[in-house]
RNA sequence: GGGGGCGUAGCUCAGUCGGUAGAGCAACGGCCUUUUAAGCCGUGGGUCGAAGGUUCGAGUCCUUCCGCCCUCACCA
């Protein structure tokens, strides 16, 4: 609790109270500007009386004359409070002090010194603060309190309410961008009650009504294609996935998914989309197509070279077939990443990742994986063996994953159940027969598309990591007790 | 899970060889009508992440635990 720690403040709450000042008024006496606006054009708003609302920094205290500047969300003013002006609210102003919330009606002029001031006629306190601000000028730099009290980073630090501000231009661009092309954006199921259209472990939860296990998402993808059966034929979703595994700079437990599909597309024209949509993303939100992360310029200017997953595979393991299994389990122990229990498959595509990804600085387009490794996509007409899928890399991350989608319900069935076979933690419970009778219903051919929200805003905003991204990335719980009392007999609750 | 780093006042950080717990900002009292990292005088403020150990004596050394960061593994 707040209690002991900041008592000062406690007692000038007490003193409000007694004074009739409500420190939380329900009512705000005033309709604010924002502050960017008065600022936009002050000179000639100089004499205008105009009511601002914000946060209050710290005050600079002249005995009949105070200033502190007063922060929204648009920006900051200063505002002068003076003794000669305000006679009702002075003997008050020691009760509101720095990061309180106020509402100050004035004059608009300028200080000797040039700097822009509302010359406070009448104060309103909006909401006392029981705790102080951050240091001033250093503000919040603890990672930890950071991630953990987002609320007090943001308004300690602009750059930080700047990174979440082009989060939002960007999502609402990409949404633009879509509903242009015609598509629609619906919301499918979150709780599963099988975990597909990726391979990742799921997070499981409980209804109590069915008494049934349902899983949290791991992918929207087959839902969205069965709307493509249904004849929606252009969808979209923007929404949270989950996956049950590790954290990282890169990896949150849930995270913010686009996936979209085109009827009567393939994975050519998806390509083609992305390009488009990143071109936009550069033009109208950040004004530029370069962009700095982790001490590397990517220039996003389209057209994105295009490079054969199994070229890649040859040039950087000396020429090995992908599809040698002997030499590909050979080049896997070489590297120490053997595992006897995958099947060739798997292996060969850690061996991709170990040789490739890592370099692929990009921005790039992996095309034609090997078919064994996209279960949902469709077989390139060229190559059997080949998959039309591409991923797209930027600084080594994938940021996108697109196919030519499988639409041949028998086909689909088996290369599910296929997955099925070699099963270990990742792959799906079951096989989604559903989706299959979906299928046989007939689904057009479609192109689909997958983008990580997260990563995406990341290398926009030249975050390097993807808790900067999110506002409330996960993080362990404090432990809220001391060790357990030492008595015996002490009831569990033990860990 | 492995390796490395970190945890000291509300915030940002010092703390030497093991010897009384420090600074700046914030807070509190005072002066000041043009500051904007205001200034000046004065005051208060600590579970040194937690527990145990070594020692006459531990923020400092040792052990265990908790949390965070980086990295590797994992993550098609």
């Amino acid at each position: 609790m707040t209690k002991d720690l900041h008592s000062d403040r406690l007692k000038k709450l007490r003193t409000l109270e007694e004074r009739d000042i409500p420190p939380f008024p329900a009512r705000t006496l005033g309709t604010p500007t924002p502050i960017a606006e008065i600022l936009e054009d002050f000179d000639r708003r100089e004499g205008e009386t105009r009511t601002v609302a914000g946060r209050l920094g710290q005050i600079r205290d002249f005995g009949k004359l105070r200033f502190a500047h007063l922060s929204d969300r648009t920006g900051s003013i200063q505002c002068g409070f003076q003794r000669d002006r305000l006679s009702k609210w002075w003997p008050n102003r020691k009760l509101i002090e720095g990061n309180d919330l106020v509402l100050v009606t004035g004059e608009c002029g300028k200080t000797k010194k040039g700097e822009p001031t509302v010359w406070a006629d009448e104060v309103q306190l909006l909401t006392k603060a029981l705790r102080p601000a951050p240091e001033k000028w250093h503000g919040l730099r603890d990672v930890e309190t950071r991630y953990r009290m987002r609320y007090v980073d943001l308004f300690a630090n602009p750059e930080v309410r700047e990174v979440f501000m082009l989060r939002s231009r960007i999502v609402r661009e990409i949404r633009a961008f879509f509903d242009e092309l015609g598509y629609l954006e619906v919301e499918t199921p979150i709780l599963h009650s099988i975990a597909g259209g990726a391979t990742a472990r799921p997070f499981v939860t409980h209804h109590n009504t069915l008494d049934i296990d349902l899983y949290l998402r791991i992918a929207p993808e087959l839902y969205l294609k069965r709307l493509l059966v249904g004849g929606l034929e252009r969808v979209y979703e923007i929404g949270r996935v989950f996956r049950n595994e590790g954290i990282s700079t890169r990896h949150n437990p849930e995270f913010t998914m686009l996936e979209s599909y085109e009827a009567y597309a393939d994975y050519e024209v998806v390509m083609e989309r992305v390009e488009a949509l990143f071109d936009r993303l550069c033009t109208r939100v950040l004004g530029t197509s370069e962009v700095r992360f982790r001490d590397r310029t990517y220039d996003l200017k389209p057209p994105f070279p295009r490079r054969r997953y199994l070229d890649l595979f040859r040039e950087k393991n000396d020429g090995l077939d992908w599809f040698d299994e002997r030499g590909v389990a050979e080049r896997a122990r070489s590297l120490g990443i053997f595992r006897e229990d995958l099947p060739a498959s798997k292996l060969a595509n850690d061996v991709f990742e170990a040789t490739v990804e890592d370099g692929l600085e990009g921005p790039v387009f992996v095309i034609d994986y090997p078919k064994a490794i996209c279960p949902l996509a469709k077989a390139g007409s060229e190559d059997p063996r080949v998959a039309e899928r591409f991923e797209l890399f930027i600084a080594g991350m994938e940021l996108g994953n697109a196919f030519s989608e499988l639409n041949d319900p028998l086909d689909q069935e088996s290369r599910l159940e296929e997955q099925i076979a070699d099963k270990d933690e990742e792959t799906p419970s079951e096989v989604d027969y559903d989706y299959v009778a979906a299928l046989e219903y007939g689904m057009p051919p479609a192109g689909g598309l997958g983008i990580g929200i997260d990563r995406l805003v990341m290398l926009l905003s030249g975050r390097p990591s993807i808790r900067d991204v999110l506002l409330f990335p996960l993080l362990k719980p404090l432990e809220p007790g001391r060790a357990p009392e030492p008595e015996e007999g002490a009831e569990g609750g033990g860990s």
